[in-house]
Parts: structure tokens; C-alpha cells; sequence
RNA sequence: CGGGGCGUAGCGCAGCUUGGUAGCGCACUACAAUGGGGUUGUAGGGGUCGGAGGUUCAAAUCCUCUCGCCCCGACCA
């Protein structure tokens, strides 16, 4: 390709809306422009790198096993009202009319669509296993789309669905998946981390998330410092402390604390540390009652382990102020335990808190001093309600967890019969019988990953583009070939040879000078770069570089194919 | 959904307080010089000032409504 043929969109100025490396980069190196909130158009040069990603995943998809086909983003109302998910999925589906005014949406995912067609197209055990894919656009009316492509409205994805008759088939096909997602990402050269996951909105019980590790990640995994345990903060399970509960030392005292209402506050009133200190959160329970959960000062409420123990309300909801003031006698900030009339849940290091403060459920009064068992008894039902911290014992045993930040780019979820029910999607089995199917699902997030590359691989004069993903692999940037014949021809014939290689590479036959080409190319990417000059031509050699090099390389004109297909491994 | 901010040329912004008919940088076009790290000069084109309504002799500027975009929050307990 030539650049005077393929206009590059490339801009000096940073956009003023973009806050992470990889939305700059990707509005200054032209990879894409933004329509409207979370919508984006991939200009010619992105979507080369969007097409590379896919190309990759569609090509370990195929040596998995799978079968690739094509579903409608839009669709009919009916069958997310059978699963129940037209009205559990919120305002995240993205609903419509058609002019007969029919409810459709326009599909944030396929599992509905792909067990209507098993249950019409799978009728023997026969058939089984099977795993269907798609690369297709999906749609979800995000709450605060941000970080442009990383997290839009509408983006490519790949997914998979695959249908069994047993769950160690499921588990078979499931493990094929999870090294074939290794694979990928491996391709695709990113640094990446396998976490096991809560399995959210989509449903079902075993659960990974692969991760891009990359500080701007929105997502917190934990993982072991010793082992290979890995998890999402969401669901990494924070362990029941060990050692014994330390002895009362002074007994319970009423202390006037005006205007002392956040840990942070009263922790500090009393000169004491956050762990010192019991927060008493008050929720909803799905009886439209409140329960109050019990937590260390310095912990943090995990809502989603929360929101699955029995009795709390799903999602998770805060007691309004009326509601507090009603059942606790006094003003959030103050709230305790004495006297309370509500179920109580205690997480696990709350048992072992001694001569600890809480509220008094008197305004601006708090307790200090507070012994279980001496004071009050300890709440009958204990739970992991919070999220782990760095330090936190690994759930296998195994060290102690660190935390870190990840962009999830692929999802597999072990979803059982979830939907099969629901939908009623069966086979006959071997005794000619109906059996309900059972399900996996498989999501890469391409339009994501593109993102997540340059997040993990990027310096302050551009993109860092690895072989597989880049939109071009070479660079030919003559010099001033405006002025020379011999060297035109000589550019000319290179590029021809490079194109004959195989290779994809970008020929800048612009009339501008060198440093303006040169900055365009490393704000792109591009992995390697030759310079093509009359002074290197004079000695038959022209100049290689590769984007992380700070040198050139002189390379014998005779021998620069040989060297990029060694680069490129096109050999 | 709640709070805050911003909409002026393709992009980034100034002008608004104190109303007088729109400007800067980048980009773009032409010409010239330059010619191995975003070079320089000269000339030029391009704007319903987000939209609607109002006040006024006069509105980018003041008022009302509206649309869009961005940020923060949804853990004071």
C-alpha cells in the first residue's frame, strides 16, 4: 500500500476527552473517529488491525473445533421473555419497535438466539458435542461508555456456544477453549492472566475471565504471590483470618462523637486505626425488610457476594436514610449494633475484632470498648461479604494475594442448563428420551483487544505494534525521492520485492521530509522501518529499524528480504 | 439516575464579566525557499458561535427552554 493512496488521519493534538494511552493513541494515529457516545467508525487503517485480531481468533476457533456462523444483532422480544432476561437485563438492552410495533432489541449477546436454533436444530445426541461461533457486533447501552473503544456501545465480539449431553463433555470442550483463548492471546502477543470469574448477568457456574494486565484496567483481579490462583476481586473469597480473638481490655464505654460519621472520621476521633472500628452497613432484604451487614472499618463490602447470600436483596440496595433512622434510631454515621431488631450478618474477620468502636444508634454517638460475647453476643450467621485485600491468605492456602488492574478481553462460562431450560432446547438421548442441553459460552472481546494492545504496548511517540497485530509491518520511507530518479527507481523496485515476499508494507511516496514520515510511522506503529536514501544507495545498503531500536542497521540491499521474512517469520 | 463542566472553522482554544456584527494555533489549498527527525515564508479558502424562543436599535455575549458531549458519584452507615 501506498500512503499516497491511503490517506493516513493522523493528528498532533491530543483529544482533550481521551484519558487513557490507548484512546489518545487511537484518535491520533487515525485508528478510528467517534460518531456519538460510545460509537465509533474504524478508518481504514484501524480496521486492518481490528481484521488482524479477528483473523487470529477465527483461525484457533477453526483448529478448536468450532463452527462458525452468523446471527441477526436484532431480535425479537419473545425470546428474551422466555428466558426472563427482556426484563432482568435492564437498561443495558438496547430496545426497539418495529413499525408493527413489536418489542426487538438490538442483541447485547446470543444466548437466546443460539438455543432457539439448537432446540431446532439439534435433535440427536448424535450431533453432540457441537460449538457454534460468531464474530458480530454487539450492543450494549452502556450507563458511562468511556475509554473509547474499550468500553462503547457497539462492538465486535466473538462469541462462542457450545451444546452438550453431559457435563464432562462440557468440561472437554470447555478446557479446549481455555487454551485455545491462551493461544490467541499468546498470537497476539499480549501479557495476559486467566482468573477465574463470577459468572454475572450471563448466568451458569464455572466461570474465567482472561485479563490484559494494564494499570488503566477497570477491572481488579487477586492473585497468589506462590501459586497459580487467580481470581477476579469480585470473586476472589477472603478467608476466615486465622488466630484467636484478642481479650477484652477496658470495658464498654458511650463517647459523645458530634459530627463524627465516616470510619475515617470517628477512627480518627478516637486516634485509633480503621481496623479498630466496625461498620455497620444497612441493606435491603427481599422480604422488603433490612438486614444489617457487619464489616471491619478498613474493609469494603464485596455486593455481589452480598447480594447472593440468602434473605439480602438482589441487587444489592442501600437502606434509604427514613429506613434507617426507622429501624436503627438514629442518622447513617451512627449506626451500630446494640439493640438492633434486624437480622444481623457478620463477615469473617469480623470475629476476630476486639476493643473495637461502633455506633450507638444515638446521632453522633459512638461505643468504644465493644467485646463480643461480653458485651454481645456474636451474630449467629457469618458470611464473606467483603473483597479481598493485598496481604489476604490465597483461598487455596497457598501465600498471600496481590491485587492488580486488568482489561478483560475474554469470558468462558460453564452455563449448564440455564437457557436449555428455560427454552426448553433437548435432544434425544441414547435411551430415546428427551434431555435437556447442556451449555458453555465463549466471548473475546476484539474491538477490545485492539485497545488493550496498545494499553500493554505503547511509548510516548506512539503505538508499539507487535508482528500479528500491526496494520503494516514495514515501512519503506525513500528520501526526497522527488529529486532523484535513480532513487525512485530503486524504491520502487524494493517495494515491488517486499510486496512479492508477502509482506505487508506501507510505501510513504509522500512529497514530505524525513521527520514528518518518520513521526507518522511511529505514532502508527509500524514494527519495522527502512530508510531508502541516495547515500545509502551509493553503497548498496539501505537502512533497517525496528520501532523499539534507538539505532538504524545498515543492511546490503540484497539481503534486507531476507532479514524481514526472518523478522516476520514468513519463512 | 444525581452532581459538576463544556458546546465558537476539520481539530485544539480565545472572545462572553462590561451587548456593537468573530479571532488565534494546528490542519487544508497555492507559490517559493528548504531537503535525513513534525522546516520556513507569502498568499488563500473555510464559521447557521449546538438548537429554539425571548430582551434589545443591536446578541457568540443577557434571560428561558431544549439537545449533545465530557467528568464525578451511586460505601458518611
Amino acid at each position: 500500500m501506498r500512503t499516497s493512496q491511503f490517506p493516513l488521519s493522523t493528528v498532533k493534538e491530543t483529544p482533550t476527552d481521551a484519558e487513557i494511552a490507548s484512546h489518545k493513541l487511537m484518535i491520533r494515529a487515525g485508528l478510528v473517529r467517534k460518531l456519538a457516545a460510545g460509537l465509533y467508525t474504524w478508518l481504514p487503517l484501524g480496521l486492518r488491525v481490528l481484521r488482524k485480531v479477528e483473523k487470529i481468533t477465527r483461525e484457533e476457533m477453526e483448529k478448536a473445533g468450532a463452527l462458525e456462523l452468523l446471527m441477526p444483532a436484532l431480535q425479537p422480544a419473545e425470546l428474551w421473555q422466555e428466558t426472563g432476561r427482556w426484563e432482568r437485563y435492564g437498561s443495558e438492552l438496547a430496545r426497539l419497535k418495529d413499525r408493527h410495533h413489536r418489542d426487538f432489541c438490538l442483541g447485547p449477546t446470543h444466548e437466546e438466539i443460539i438455543t432457539d436454533l439448537a432446540r431446532h436444530e439439534l435433535k440427536s445426541y448424535k450431533q453432540l458435542p457441537v460449538n457454534y461461533y460468531q464474530i458480530q457486533t454487539k450492543f450494549r447501552d452502556e450507563i458511562r461508555p468511556r475509554f473509547g473503544v474499550m468500553r462503547s456501545r457497539e462492538f465486535i465480539m466473538k462469541d462462542a456456544y457450545s451444546f452438550h449431553l453431559t457435563p464432562e463433555s462440557l468440561q472437554q470442550t470447555y478446557d479446549v477453549m481455555f487454551q485455545a483463548y491462551c493461544t490467541i492471546f499468546n498470537r497476539l502477543g499480549l501479557k495476559f492472566r486467566a482468573v477465574q470469574a463470577d459468572s454475572g448477568a450471563i448466568g451458569g457456574a464455572i466461570s474465567h475471565e482472561f485479563h490484559v494486565l494494564a494499570d488503566s484496567g477497570e477491572d481488579a483481579i487477586a492473585f497468589s504471590t506462590t501459586s497459580d490462583y487467580a481470581a477476579n476481586v469480585e470473586k476472589a473469597e477472603a478467608m476466615m483470618p486465622m488466630g484467636e480473638r484478642a481479650k477484652p481490655s477496658t470495658d464498654k464505654q458511650l463517647v459523645d462523637t458530634p459530627n463524627q460519621h465516616s470510619i475515617n472520621e470517628v477512627s480518627k476521633f478516637f486516634n485509633t486505626s480503621s481496623k479498630q472500628c466496625l461498620k455497620t452497613l444497612i441493606v435491603k432484604a427481599d422480604n422488603g425488610g433490612v438486614i444489617a451487614l457487619l464489616l471491619r472499618g478498613d474493609h469494603e463490602l464485596n455486593p455481589l457476594k452480598a447480594e447472593k447470600i440468602k434473605g439480602i436483596a438482589s441487587p444489592l440496595t442501600f437502606a434509604s436514610d427514613a429506613e434507617v433512622i426507622e429501624t436503627c434510631g438514629c442518622k447513617p454515621g451512627s449506626i451500630g449494633i446494640f439493640d438492633l431488631t434486624i437480622p444481623m450478618i457478620a463477615d469473617r474477620s469480623v470475629t476476630l475484632m476486639a476493643d473495637f468502636i461502633c455506633g450507638a444508634n444515638q446521632d453522633d454517638k459512638h461505643y468504644q470498648h465493644v467485646n463480643w460475647e461480653r458485651d454481645i453476643t456474636l451474630p449467629e450467621q457469618i458470611e464473606d461479604l467483603r473483597r479481598v485485600i493485598t496481604g489476604d491468605l490465597s483461598p487455596d492456602n497457598q501465600g498471600k494475594l496481590t491485587l492488580a488492574r486488568g482489561i478483560e478481553v475474554g469470558h468462558i462460562f460453564q452455563l449448564g442448563n440455564k437457557y436449555s431450560q428455560a427454552m426448553n432446547a433437548t435432544v434425544i438421548n441414547e435411551s430415546g428420551k428427551n434431555q435437556t442441553l447442556i451449555m458453555g459460552c465463549y466471548g473475546i472481546g476484539i474491538s477490545r483487544i485492539v485497545a488493550a494492545a496498545i494499553e500493554q504496548n505503547h511509548d510516548d511517540k506512539g503505538i508499539l505494534w507487535s508482528n500479528a497485530l500491526a496494520p503494516f509491518q514495514v515501512a519503506l520511507c525513500p528520501m526526497n525521492m522527488h529529486k532523484s530518479v535513480r532513487l525512485k527507481e530503486a524504491a520502487e523496485k524494493l517495494y515491488q520485492q517486499l510486496i512479492n515476499a508477502g509482506i505487508d508494507v506501507l510505501f510513504d511516496d509522500r512529497k514530505v521530509r524525513a521527520g514528518f514520515m518518520f513521526s507518522d510511522m511511529e505514532l502508527i506503529g509500524i514494527p519495522h522501518r527502512l530508510v531508502l536514501g541516495d547515500r545509502g544507495l551509493d553503497k548498496g545498503i539501505v537502512e533497517y529499524r525496528s520501532r523499539t531500536a534507538i539505532e538504524n542497521q545498515d543492511i546490503p540491499l540484497e539481503d534486507i528480504i531476507t532479514l524481514l521474512k526472518n523478522k516476520l517469520s514468513l519463512n
